[in-house]
DNA sequence: TTGTATGCGTTATCAC
DNA sequence: GTGATAACGCATACAA
């Protein structure tokens, strides 16, 4: 503390407090508080000796100390819990921040994206979250059993979940229905004609990936030969790749491939122009997001539209009608996930 | 304010404080706080005692009233100040991004990631930077004169700005030397026998953008035929399309291309190829950043290494430097940016 | 219309 | 070791 003092006075000049700016302009606190927050009943004279005071002294207002009092900040955060990668290379983290941001930008709130990786970064946040720094907080991708989950359903904090975790009760959430999008392009690729389909099923330790895996199950009639089936672990291209050859070694004549996201469809393709199959001449490929790998590819992706700039957008309004004292809707919002259908099927 | 305290009483459960926990122990606030920030000389019987009663009470610290006294928040702001949709397209923004966060979680730091786009949104964020609530502050992309890059030179709050804009003067500052890696690369596509050597120039109204133009054309010698040049507003895929369409019009026969993004390159390349051109065979490509798009493309691109993470992470210890009280390096800090020699030229 | 007094939840500085 | 008490910078009910 007086470390911080000392470098408070002497390295950079002690900033000007609401005192200052009374005592320049000759009247009160109170009246220059007043004047800050634009409320009436204020003579102008002194409003123009405290208008003039503020420029002369250099007054800016401490947000942590107008917080204490007023119990807002203005900001509500946006919590991505993922491996720090991850935020780059996934585009529906990208698109559910701007979407969020949008809509707390319109309301005039500050938007303050928050990402945690590790054990500590999430013990950090956590602290930062009970700190009552944040009006509110939007979270991408929570854990089951994840301290961050906990602190918010604890403090009662404001709050929006993306996607649904098993061990959330009393906080808003939007979602998607990843079983019916996953059978609905299923059902698709099966009406094609195709035979012999198989499913890269990745994250299957999330709700997002085992809902996929349940959609794909229930379109095929509820029963499918596992070994159709190859798990993996990220959505990713490379896992894609991987469970694409898995799935070409087991089954040679496989004429169908849903992959549980454009990422991994992506590696699918390759593998299989690779292997000699064109696409979707011997092997029609499905994907999962709609995302920028959608339309990468060759050919273009048929695919589920996952509405992420949506999802942000309507998790960030699920905040904010909570802040206008409107009561959390139970059971959730879902979006829906229109099949959009291209060349690779 | 009295809306927030009827929702924060009848709503939510009042926050236990201090005083809540003192009084549940039997002991004085001096004792708990002495308790919560692990100082030595408590008692072990008062330290059981007050555990016990935070557990009871439910007690968590407010970050905003103790920032009030400590003059800190342990949180640092990275500000991105870019049209909303350049988030998710600029692959240098998020590897910034995840080096700057690496280094403040290491030095357990929160960092706080804050977009703006239009006026009001920067003016929010001046507002929310004048706050106190953040300890300092990395700005990715500043514009000359910034609402943002004048409210933190006012406040003299530690920063660190990515790239070099002009208005600058006592704030550190992270960059690489557009100039010397355009002119580096230009040289070697000129080592390759390439005779008509065109450039496509995106964002001439950055430093970055007028820099690389400069360091091409110090590569052919000092003067180059302006109609060897294409003028384009953005670092974008179809800017790059756009300035090749232009170049191939102008000269048939040019047969090198200096891409000022890899993104831009890419759109280039596709159209040369679309022309009937091969490459590296009639017209070799080089490009700027070596971003995901270098190997996305065909052939790969040979590039500069812009050392996206590194800048982040430099510009986070910047900043932390400050904290610690060491001066701001004068002159700034610059990081190398190697020749990346792929295949497309 | 304005000034005064009090409180927001913490930490820090003292005596004890 | 511990307990008062004074900050921190601001907003606001109330008195004037």
């Amino acid at each position: 503390m007086s470390t911080m003092r000392f470098v408070d006075r002497v390295l950079r000049r002690r900033r000007a407090t609401v005192n200052d700016v009374a005592l320049e302009a000759g009247v009160s606190r109170g009246t220059v508080s007043r004047v800050l927050n634009g409320e009436r009943y204020v003579s102008s004279e002194a409003r123009a000796a405290i208008d003039a005071a503020i420029a002369k002294v250099g007054y800016v207002p401490n947000t942590a100390a107008r917080n204490l009092v007023t119990q807002r900040s203005g900001a509500i955060g946006l919590v991505v819990h993922e491996p720090h990668s991850l935020f780059v290379e996934d585009p529906n983290i990208a698109s559910i921040l701007l979407g969020a941001n949008a809509a707390l930008s319109e309301a005039d709130y500050q938007m303050a994206c928050l990402i945690a990786d590790t054990r500590r970064d999430v013990d950090r946040l956590a602290r930062y979250l009970s700190g009552g720094l944040l009006d509110g907080v939007i979270i991408v991708s929570a854990r089951t059993s994840d301290p961050i989950t906990s602190v918010v359903e604890k403090l009662q904090l404001p709050a929006a979940f993306i996607g649904h975790p098993v061990d959330i009760s009393t906080s808003a959430y939007v979602a998607i229905d990843n079983v019916a999008g996953a059978r609905e392009i299923t059902s698709r690729l099966v009406a094609t004609g195709r035979k012999k389909i198989g499913m890269i099923a990745a994250a299957l330790d999330r709700d997002s990936g085992a809902d996929r895996l349940a959609g794909f199950t229930e379109a095929l009639g509820g029963d499918v030969d596992p070994s159709l089936v190859a798990g993996v672990r990220l959505y990713s291209y490379s896992d894609g790749q991987a469970g694409m050859r898995e799935l070409l070694e087991r089954h040679p004549d496989i004429d169908g491939v849903f992959a549980s996201s454009d990422a991994v469809a992506a590696g699918a393709l390759d593998v299989l122009t690779a292997a000699g199959r064109s696409v979707p001449g011997d092997v029609g490929v499905v994907g999962f997001d709609d995302s920028s790998w959608a339309l990468r590819c060759d050919p273009p992706l048929s695919t589920v539209h996952q509405p992420a700039t949506e999802l942000g957008r309507a998790a960030a309004d699920a905040v904010l009608r909570q802040l206008q004292g409107e009561p959390v809707e139970p059971g959730g919002i879902f979006l829906d996930t229109p099949i959009v259908w291209r060349a690779s099927a």
